[in-house]
DNA sequence: TTTCTTGTTTGCTAATAGTAAACATATAAT
DNA sequence: ATTATATGTTTACTATTAGCAAACAAGAAA
């Protein structure tokens, strides 16, 4: 043998980046000849890439990812852009539906805006609160703006507790531990605005 | 000579890499010597690295990035790790802060929640509506959730309008030309969360 | 059976990754 | 003033490998 065989890449992103460009092929329903054509890298390099055995330049990547219809960019942090979407959502007020939200108090009520656009970053609902704060407390990534339409409560995040009135609001992270009840003969509206980034629907 | 010298690198995203090193290790105070000591790479490589006449591979670049402290996709992307941020955020009822919002009619009032959190990823105001439309409609990038609190409106986007009233909702795209304002005798309010996802603080 | 399709592997040459050291310039020390 | 130090740039080089054409391998189709 006049030359020592390469051994596998080893490092994660190398790695990472091969497994998408395979994917994104297959998701394409491409052959190595097609997606050869398309970026006029050679059939048997485009294997030894996906394969793990090679890994491209910078300059490369660009050209597969350009070839397969994406920025390089998004080879190698694996997200891609999204088609285009609905651009507007109207809800009427007496259109909003009823949910469940798991690990929320039992007798409180969840109206979902259900907002019917699939590129959406953010998920709306009324909250009528109940009495007793919920089982335990939620936890769950993401962002929340809370607005109070309505009544009085109580709010813990993170034991720390608060009392809040009609028009106080509120803006904090999901993942540390948060529940609400009301005070008072009125049950509490609070009008909650949820984000998460990382989700990418 | 003996050998002809190498062309600078000219594909957009090695520009950008090759200057995204240099400016975080100003940023750090480095020197190039430091840099190498942090990364195991020979100051003159480095060099020839941030001025774009060498571009390294994608394992040289994850130990760049590491000398730097940052993971690897940051470098590419522009994207790096922000500080931990304050958790939760509350706003008064009374706490709400008027603000000026350019573009819009020059009588509506624009109550923001002024959320005291800088990695927030979303804003919120309150609108109270003016009678007429804005000189022009307001675009921009990012999305938006309103929520009509009281009064009766008028919403035109994107070449439709919408009659609206206390309890409805929207969600739309803000790159589209959008302008609101009050019917009836009351000033219409609105509740408006807007989140920009492209535009990280 | 032979031919075609698809992906993998081999052996190779040209290109270049990455280096040590020399060079260049500015600043500090003597 | 001269010399030493610090910092970044450039040069010439060697080892490595990017990327290729072509051969190989296996499965499917004719």
């Amino acid at each position: 043998m006049s030359q020592i065989k390469n051994k596998k890449k080893e490092q994660p992103l190398e790695k990472a980046i091969a497994k998408r460009i395979r994917a994104k092929r297959l998701e394409n329903g491409w052959t190595l000849d097609q997606l050869a054509k398309t970026t006029g890298l050679s059939k048997g390099y485009l294997s030894q890439i996906e394969n793990n055995d090679k890994t491209p330049t910078i300059a490369t990547l660009t050209k597969i990812a350009f070839g397969l219809g994406l920025n390089a960019v998004a080879l190698m942090t694996g997200e891609e852009p999204r088609p285009k979407q609905e651009k507007f959502c109207l809800i009427r007020s007496g259109e909003r539906q009823a949910i469940t939200h798991p690990g929320a108090a039992p007798d409180s009520i969840y109206e979902s805006f259900s907002f019917n656009k699939s590129n959406r970053i953010m998920d709306s609902y009324i909250v009528t609160v109940s009495k007793e704060f919920g089982p335990k407390p939620l936890m769950h990534e993401g962002q929340e703006v809370a607005f109070v339409l309505e009544g009085k409560s109580e709010f813990y995040y993170d034991g720390q507790t608060y009392i809040l009135e009609a028009g106080d609001a509120m803006y904090f992270d999901s993942d540390r531990p948060h529940m609400t009840r009301s005070i008072g003969k009125k049950l509490a509206k609070v009008l909650v605005v949820f984000c998460n980034p990382i989700h990418r629907e």
